[in-house]
DNA sequence: TGAGTCACG
DNA sequence: ACGTACGTGACTCAA
């Protein structure tokens, strides 16, 4: 068997751990976020990857061979912080412990270390793996030697073999010196041939395969410019190359019995070190679930007094907490969905004292808890109460009165860092623990999926630390809502919309089961014929849902180009089969069969399966507290991404109906309220007057961005103006765009800059956005919504960069789904009132979905235009289109006077 | 369990 | 020179 090597660049892998972790460090203030990053990858090295040697590489802090041939190398290197340098005695400590062996070489970089011992070991048939963050090794690929190159973070790699670098460069692995001796590297400070970038440098190496090669072609060269450049910095090309190029002949001998040794590292010995470095999950990790709750008692667990209630003390504790005027609830049961809600016990609290009642399953609530929960004029506080309202509701019971929810409070303050369940808050903000049922394996079991045989004991204890913890949040919670501004987001907006959504939920909507089976039929059909023409072109049968083998058919097998790669192989995605379209008859029909394939299994067998048998409809959950932006979601079954692009997907909406042939869907959706909320807060008049004056607004934009009358802009035109006023709300890039649009980036450049000429005000203000975000580390809708952006100051460019455009995105999308929620919780109150006219069913972020009786539909119409056309007041008029339809899928536009 | 893919706004 | 659109959830494959 060909044994394996993984040889590790250390002080380039410390580095990238120091830029992608947060600024760890103990309580004394060491820092640690390099050693602990290093010592994660590396035991996910040994766990994943288990090779039989292993080694590090080190840099001799001492001048180089290259520093003596060329004074400048590495010159503009800034000084190492010292809050990595101070790090260094801890990683080498960490590899001793792990007994991995350092390799270094006074004179020699890393590189160069590792580029002898790599190809001495492959010289001997070892398989060698290089880890490293920097390309400059990408040279040393061979066929027994591949890097693997840190992407984003520090566990996620990229295997760059032979095939990786043909595919990046179009090279091979020994010509990326030449490349780097023609566009020289800004980091080590070496030259190169000024002004050749990546693009030159590439053009002339395919022609001529080397630095040699261009030379002694010279006189070919037809760009005067290039061919000049190429003469005055001859010897700097050739400098640049030497410089660049990994030694890989050191006078090093390798003791490979001394790097088999990491297999027998003790564990005892890591476990201190972890101890002594505080690194908490890795503690967590090496000592297994069961010991580390009994070692790291840092967080104390949550004190609650609880009593069992039985019949006799009932009324009295009710009467305490009708007295105080707000009751804290919270439910157990076995399983809560529309159909069977299986209950075993309830708390109840008021602020000095918690109760656990045990239920029977299946049984009803006693009068004087029903009565209770009931009544309107008693407060109730909860964590996530529009479920327990769903496990009541099928249990005939209605919660009424106002509500305190902590899960929708900490969504509003921004508790999302450490997930949002009570535990997590506990932790979070009281810094105690709660008691938690668990699974054998660790995980825990949610409080509305506990197994039936649970301890009466166990489940006292945990309903009263619940208790406990909901009162102690809310009280942290409320003035945290004032003093971040929250208030009227949170009791205004959030809070009554759980009812409002509650109600949806309950209502569901009809679904033609029928309907949707007979198009199952016909889409099976169609796949069986889809295989049977794959299987025939492919000349061979394969799961063509495996992405894996579908890229070996076409790439390989069928010898089509495979433009991009993903981690694990061929990317074989919509956009990759497009561009292949041409190219083999196959193509179309895979993308076919996946389209088919999917509309089976996600909107026909799941969407059936889901159906309330009891009441022929389905009910989705809508999830309030997912979103960083601020809208909604929604599950089992997603009910918001319901086809509609593709006449096939089309079928899908057409079997969601009204209740019966009395009633009607009907459909209002916002136009363009993204754009809408971007022309407000820029206040940009031109795009303000388009919309005071109903353009199209990517027609209008077409015309202005070139300069002619709105009656010459051709589909094309207007297609490109859509994707710029898109990728100005996603935080636009050149790259990005020129992708989307299927134009040279330069031509998108072009259209950007045109763009921003004509809309100043659009400039100035995704400008300011991000300013503002990194004056303040977040990002706030209209509503005052907040997102926090700490990577804003990310020294990371990529986390950096993806920060700002959140924190140009969020205030826009944030503000439509800020707006839509005013809007509903209007219209929820106005149903409540009148629900005769009919039912609110479904949001999809921009569009209301509605139930109406045939003769109620005008007035409907009415009201539901008026309340979300009015749910703010925005300097540009919100417009709101209505629609009607016997389905979902076939709905007509509609005008009507009153 | 994670990655890839694809449905929606 | 970096490496790129924003926000979701569900399904399938392959370890």
């Amino acid at each position: 068997m060909t044994k394996k090597m993984v040889i590790i660049d250390g002080y380039s892998l410390a580095n990238r751990a120091f830029f992608a972790l947060p600024q760890l460090g103990t309580q004394s203030g060491q820092p640690t976020n390099a050693v602990y990053g290093l010592a994660m990858m590396l035991l996910k090295l040994l766990e994943e990857s288990n090779p039989d040697y292993l080694i590090t590489a080190f840099d001799v802090p001492q001048p180089t061979f290259r520093h003596q041939e060329y004074k400048e190398y590495k010159a503009q290197r800034q000084k190492m912080d010292d809050a990595l340098r101070s790090q260094f005695p801890l990683i080498r400590r960490l590899l001793e412990i792990l007994r991995i062996p350092i390799y270094e070489q006074a004179g020699f970089e890393a590189d160069d270390v590792i580029g002898t011992i790599a190809c001495k070991a492959a010289a001997q048939n070892i398989q060698v793996e290089i880890v490293t963050g920097d390309r400059d090794s990408f040279q040393l690929v061979r066929p027994k030697v591949h890097v693997l190159y840190t992407r984003k973070g520090i566990t996620e790699m990229d295997r760059v073999d032979e095939t990786y670098i043909e595919q990046r460069y179009q090279l091979m692995p020994s010509q990326l010196i030449d490349l780097k001796g023609l566009m020289g590297d800004a980091s080590d400070n070496i030259p190169g041939v000024p002004g050749f970038g990546e693009k030159t440098a590439l053009k002339y190496l395919h022609q001529y395969h080397s630095i040699d090669g261009i030379y002694e072609h010279l006189e070919e060269i037809a760009r005067p410019r290039d061919r000049q450049l190429l003469e005055t910095y001859r010897e700097q090309a050739y400098l640049s190359r030497y410089l660049a190029t990994i030694k890989i002949d050191l006078p090093i001998e390798i003791n490979l019995e001394e790097c088999c040794k990491h297999r027998d590292f003790d564990r005892g010995e890591l476990l201190e070190f972890c101890k002594e470095y505080e690194f908490k999950s890795l503690i967590k990790k090496l000592a297994g679930e069961a010991e580390s709750e009994t070692m790291t008692p840092t967080v104390a667990m949550l004190d609650a007094e609880v009593d069992i209630l039985d019949e006799a003390g009932l009324t009295d504790a009710i009467r305490e907490i009708a007295a105080e005027g707000c009751c804290i609830v919270q439910f157990l049961a076995t399983t809560v969905n529309w159909v069977d809600s299986q209950w075993l016990g309830v708390g109840l609290a008021h602020s000095r004292h918690n109760w656990f009642y045990p239920l029977e399953p299946g049984k009803s609530l006693p009068e004087a808890i029903r009565d209770l929960l009931e009544n309107p004029d008693i407060v109730k506080m909860g964590h996530d109460l529009k479920k327990q309202m769903q496990l009541l509701a099928v249990n005939g019971v209605q919660l009424r009165g106002d509500i305190e929810d902590t899960l929708i409070a900490g969504y509003l303050i921004n508790a999302g860092v450490g997930g949002l369940e009570l535990e997590d808050l506990a932790r979070d903000y009281l810094h105690k623990t709660i008691p938690a049922v668990t699974t054998g394996r660790g995980s825990r079991i949610s409080l509305f999926e506990l197994p039936e045989n649970l301890d009466q004991e166990e489940m006292k204890q945990i309903v009263g630390a619940r208790l406990e913890c909901i009162k102690q949040l809310n009280t942290i919670f409320q003035p945290m809502l004032d003093a971040m501004g929250l208030r009227q987001l949170y009791q205004r907006v959030e809070v009554p919309l759980i009812s409002v959504l509650f109600e949806m939920e309950q209502a569901g909507i009809r679904l033609d089961v029928e309907a949707l089976k007979s198009f199952g039929e016909e889409l099976k059909k169609r796949q069986l014929e889809l295989e049977a023409e794959i299987y025939d072109l492919a000349g061979e049968r394969f799961n063509i849902g495996s992405p894996k083998q579908l890229g070996v058919i076409l790439f390989e097998k069928l010898g089509l180009k495979a433009p991009k790669k993903t981690k694990t192989g061929y990317s074989t995605d919509v956009a990759v089969l497009e561009n292949l379209i041409h190219d083999h008859p196959i193509i179309s029909r895979i993308m076919e069969y996946r389209q088919n394939v999917k509309l089976q299994s996600t909107y026909i067998d799941s969407l059936i399966a889901l159906v309330n048998p009891k009441t022929g409809r389905v009910h989705t959950s809508f999830n309030q507290a997912v979103t960083t932006t601020g809208r909604l979601s929604s599950t089992e079954p997603n009910l918001q991404n319901i086809p509609i692009r593709s006449e096939d997907g089309r079928m899908i909406r057409r079997a969601f109906i009204p209740a019966d042939n009395d009633h009607l869907l009907l459909a209002a959706d916002y136009s363009q309220i993204e754009l809408r909320v971007m022309a407000h807060f820029s206040k940009d008049e031109a795009f303000m007057e388009a919309f005071r004056h109903h353009e199209d607004i990517h027609k209008y934009t077409a015309a202005a961005v070139r300069n002619i009358p709105v009656e010459e802009v051709t589909k094309e035109m207007r297609d490109h103006a859509k994707a710029i006023n898109f990728g100005i709300i996603y935080g636009i890039s050149g790259f990005g765009l020129a992708n989307n649009m299927g134009v040279s980036r330069k031509e998108a450049d072009q259209f950007i800059k045109a763009y921003f000429q004509q809309y100043p005000g659009v400039q100035r203000y995704v400008d300011q956005l991000i300013e503002s975000a990194r004056e303040k580390g977040e990002a706030r809708t209209l509503l005052g919504r907040i997102r926090k952006l700490p990577d804003l100051h990310s020294r990371v460019f990529t986390l950096r960069s993806f920060a700002e455009r959140m924190a140009r995105n969020t205030p826009i999308q944030g503000t439509a789904a800020d707006i839509i929620k005013i809007a509903m919780v209007r219209i929820g109150e106005r149903l409540r009132n009148e629900p005769k006219l009919g039912k609110l069913l479904l949001q999809v972020h921009d569009e209301l979905v509605f139930e109406v009786p045939k003769d109620k539909w005008k007035e409907l119409a009415e009201m539901v235009k008026t309340e979300m056309e009015q749910a703010v007041q925005l300097d540009v008029p919100l417009e709101v289109d209505i629609k009607i339809g016997e389905n979902w899928g076939a709905m007509t536009s509609v005008k009507w006077e009153d």
